[in-house]
RNA sequence: GGGCAGGUAGCUCAGUUGGUAGAGCAACGGACUGAAAAUUCGUGUGUCGGCGGUUCAACUCCGCCCCUGCCCA
């Protein structure tokens, strides 16, 4: 009895998978990923997936669950992942989720609102919209059946604009009379939640050289491989970073130096909005860890916060 | 040593006839409920190389010095 329901927050690169997998092996957990670019399959250097070695020590679940070129969504993760949380507990061992898809994190912790998944046909229809009116067109028209959530939501906002619209005709009831689950207590009291944080530069540094080992260890031969698979890559695969701007090298558009420049910097911007939701994430413990600090000395002070 | 061109934001550069400065990129802050590594809103962060001079007022004009690049010795 007494397992733990634990989940690990930090920027992209902040060293978080590792403490997970000491973790996990420490207090005899599985693990469940976080991640909405790890659920690929075949992805695997561009998106810092655990390595062979560390899966066959500690059994992690949502890593590799779809095809490239399927796509995939926050409603499909929280099922799937509630799922392999009841198999864990059921076998009475802790979870550790790890991971940096804050979306995603707070599904775990709150749920989603009941409602509608996205429709290709409403949503094709709508977006077909968006070309040729513009998103303020339908932006007035949101405001029309849901001022609350077009308030909300930028004029220039084509993807919020069109699933509010989507939600709307397929039920009828405005989108944001539906979003209640983040105001709400949810089931954060289940978890303990651990927080990663480094100085700025740091961070910036350790993306940097992660990004240059990724490199090193094959991401343009992954994409490449990738890209001559039979099936294309779906549009969420293809913009994953790393993948994104590999892409246009590969096709000739970039230098690989160019590409590699890039893929820092929108590494660094997704480190930014990671921070800015994690920010406001409920009861987080805060680890900041030291520039130099071991995985041992920061897996110990976590084990400390966790009794 | 002499000549020329430059030194303005983190970077690349604008800056009209003197009225204490902008643009791109970067950076920073925010939003976010089935595409979220996506999408989107916002913000100049500056001893204008230094020291003097002219002027009510100097990034703009003058002098000296320092630094960088090119050319001539």
């Amino acid at each position: 009895m007494n397992h733990k329901m634990i989940m690990i927050l930090g920027v992209t690169a902040s060293g978080k998978g590792w403490l997970a997998f000491e973790l996990a092996r420490q207090i005899d957990a599985e693990i469940v990923s976080v991640d909405s670019m790890k659920v690929y399959r075949r992805m695997d250097v561009g998106t810092a997936k655990p390595s062979l070695e560390a899966r066959r020590q500690v059994r992690y679940h949502m890593i590799d669950v779809v095809e490239p070129s399927e796509s995939f969504s926050a409603g499909l993760f929280l099922e799937k992942a509630s799922a392999a949380i009841e198999e864990v507990r059921g076998r009475g061992k802790s979870v550790v989720a790890v991971g940096g898809t804050a979306l995603y994190s707070k599904a775990l912790l709150y749920g989603l609102f009941e409602g509608p998944g996205s429709d290709e046909r409403t949503r094709r229809e709508l977006l077909a919209r968006v070309e040729s009116e513009g998103p303020a067109a339908l932006h007035r028209e949101l405001s029309e059946i849901d001022p609350a959530a077009a308030d909300r939501i930028s004029h220039n906002d084509a993807k919020r604009i069109v699933r509010a619209l989507e939600v709307y005709r397929l039920t009828g009831r405005p989108i944001s009379s539906l979003q209640r689950q983040f105001d709400g207590p949810g089931a954060v009291e289940n978890w303990t939640i651990i927080g990663l944080r480094r100085e700025r530069p740091v961070e910036s540094a350790r993306i940097n050289a992660r990004v240059k080992k990724m490199v090193q260890t094959g991401l343009v031969d992954e994409v490449r491989s990738l890209l001559a698979e039979e099936a294309p890559l779906s549009p969420q695969a293809r913009c994953a970073i790393g993948y994104a701007e590999m892409i246009e090298h590969v096709q000739g558009r970039l230098s690989l130096d160019e590409a590699v420049e890039q893929i820092k910097k929108n590494t660094r911007r997704l480190a930014k909005g990671q921070r800015t939701w994690f920010r406001r994430f409920p009861d987080v413990t805060w680890i900041d860890v030291g520039a130099e600090e071991s995985v041992e000395s920061v897996l110990e002070r976590v084990m400390q916060r966790i009794g």
